[in-house]
DNA sequence: CGGTTTTATTTGATCGATCAAACTTTTTCT
DNA sequence: AGAAAAAGTTTGATCGATCAAATAAAACCG
């Protein structure tokens, strides 16, 4: 009475056998339409759910991905991949899937979870974030054949154009490309950049995408570019620091951009001449104190990546002979633009301090 | 042989029972010591893995909570739940638990979420966060009798002393009527405070630990007291607004406390005569500005919720008889005092700003 | 040493669902 | 109408582990 019904007991109330039953739920097209809508009713009645181990010991599939949980990194910019986790329960969620956490402290820490997680048929795929170059998780996986995506693309240059697996990413070229622009528009010539020591992925990224947008306009020289740029770790206190480092060397400045929104505070901070400060990853922060921001549409990314891993699964599946290269997806991040809303020297109406401007 | 061992593989090649070798996972115990090395030499050997929907079926278990993630609030106190959300995963991990996310759009929802995961046996007991007097959540799993834990205390008083349910709480009161008493030491005596409308059980009870304290010290009457407090919705511009209101009515001020670092980050950009401000959560946003803040230990909170949550899984699966009340855990939070770190007037030397003084 | 208890190990059944193949009924086509 | 094909349904086996009960081995004891 108490105990859960199972495809047995609706297979009797609906006067059918079990695999009728099984049918109607997974493949509803062969069972005739009478005989469904009697055991849909008993499945109703009964209260009926399926034994989720149970369909995943037979079918060798969970319905589910697992995803490393880091541990939280600055806070500020970790913000982000907090986001992203949101964003890929709910699409999961849509798509029937659920995800599973798990923590790990190094790489083969989190290669030994993978292991675990596959062999006892926890997850069918995995969802990887920080990526870094030669990544050894990725080698792993490929190896053992697991399915998975990364949030972050292969950074290494040959494994761009037919990359050896599924990624998704952002497009910070061009998230920066556009600021830059923006500020050009409004009227900026020396803009200059605060980012990351190279070699960094997605720091020599964003990087370029300014140093392009400011020699194509032309309105400085190479020379003076170089003055405008200052390379620092991330932080706040880095980016106060790289902001009066500018002010000493670099003169006249219209306008920052900076390779994260830490960096992008640490500068506003340090910044009495207000001049316009653009961050990256549009962080709870930056909406705060209304900092222009890029945004990464982590809605997208976790779509395009659910999408990529489902496609993974059928490959897998099917047959051995897999000629197509696993796809990628490219996401476009959009330009937050905010009014310049530091904290004022007196006080001021509180509507004009914080602001949208676009959307 | 690119398939994975099976118990009955170990059997095998260590000349013994599958059943044994079950028992040298879970009773090591019962196996005699050289059997026992023998089995665990196949295992390694064959590099075998239990497979986990198989055991979760046989035993009804499955060593996996599940959580909700809530649809992102506001992102600045959001971050509280994700901080929490990385210390369960890390302190499960350590349990030998997993953790599985899902999301909800509303309570009823969520409920329909707990019967699929729960009659599914995809987790043996649930935590749930952002509880509210008369949680229908709370109701319907006590009825169905699944086993969970609440991050927030049951806000009815009659439930305090008697719980119904396991809860862990972080006690606001005190939180607040620490920073209070901090404020005071530093020679504040005329202290506000901007907070939530009642009835909110979590702002209500931080409030009392500010009334309190103002109270037992006598610095100020009642009356003034009144117009120490300003009520208002979460929110950056709510708080400023707040700041500009106790500006206006109240007279001269010697420190804000607030039930958010969202507000105290509103009260301090709308504060031109730099009165100190404390806020509550110890978001990134209160360390990159500066800010002082009451810390929840979500790690204390985190461990304190599974070791209950694992008391319940015994309970249930133990004699229909339990006496015993549910326990509950109170969690003490820590205040967090740093300099006030505005964006100043001029350049200022960049490590003065910002600051921790204590931990 | 024989009998009893304790300890160690094995066998058969089972958890709940799905697969593969057999079987029955209906439809199609000459 | 009768044979062949298609559609619908049922039966037996299986996924991999653990439980319950039975057996075998060792320890205890007067």
């Amino acid at each position: 009475m108490g105990e859960f019904p199972t495809v047995t007991d609706v297979a009797r109330v609906a006067g059918v056998s079990r695999q009728t039953v099984s049918n109607v739920m997974n493949t509803p097209g062969i069972v005739k339409a009478d005989t469904r809508a009697r055991v849909e009713a008993a499945i109703s009645a009964l209260g009926y759910r399926p034994h989720a181990s149970a369909r995943r010991l037979r079918t060798r599939r969970s319905s589910t991905i697992g995803i490393r949980l880091d541990p939280m990194i600055d806070g500020i910019s970790g913000s982000v991949l907090d986001r992203f986790l949101h964003a890929l329960t709910e699409q999961a969620d849509a798509r029937g899937l659920r995800v599973l956490l798990f923590t790990a402290t190094s790489p083969e820490d989190e290669i030994s979870q993978f292991r675990r997680l596959n062999d006892g048929a926890d997850v069918d795929g995995f969802v990887l974030t920080s990526t870094t170059a030669d990544d050894p998780r990725t080698e792993w996986l490929l190896e053992q054949g697991i399915a998975f995506v990364t949030f972050g693309r292969p950074w290494r240059s040959d494994d761009f154009t037919a990359p050896r697996h599924p990624w998704v990413d952002v497009d910070g070229y061009s998230g920066l490309h556009a600021a830059t622009r923006a500020q050009q528009d409004a009227g900026a010539t020396r803009i200059a950049y605060i980012g990351w020591p190279s070699p960094s992925g997605t720091g020599d990224d964003r990087r370029r995408g300014w140093h392009d947008a400011m020699l194509e306009r032309g309105d400085v020289s190479a020379e003076d570019l170089a003055c405008l740029e200052v390379v620092t770790a991330d932080g706040v206190d880095q980016g106060a620091a790289a902001m009066q480092q500018l002010a000493r060397t670099a003169g006249g400045i219209d306008a920052v951009l900076c390779a994260s929104d830490a960096l992008a505070l640490g500068a506003m901070i340090a910044n009495p001449a207000r001049v316009p400060v653009t961050g990256y990853d549009n962080t709870p922060i930056a909406a705060a104190i209304g900092l222009s921001s890029v945004d990464q549409p982590v809605d997208e990314v976790a779509a395009a990546a659910l999408e990529l891993l489902a496609g993974e699964f059928e490959g897998k599946s099917g047959a051995p002979s897999d000629p197509a290269p696993p796809p990628f997806r490219m996401v476009t991040p959009r330009l937050i633009t905010r009014q310049f809303a530091a904290i004022p020297r007196d006080s001021v109406p509180v509507n004009a301090l914080v602001s949208e401007v676009s959307r």
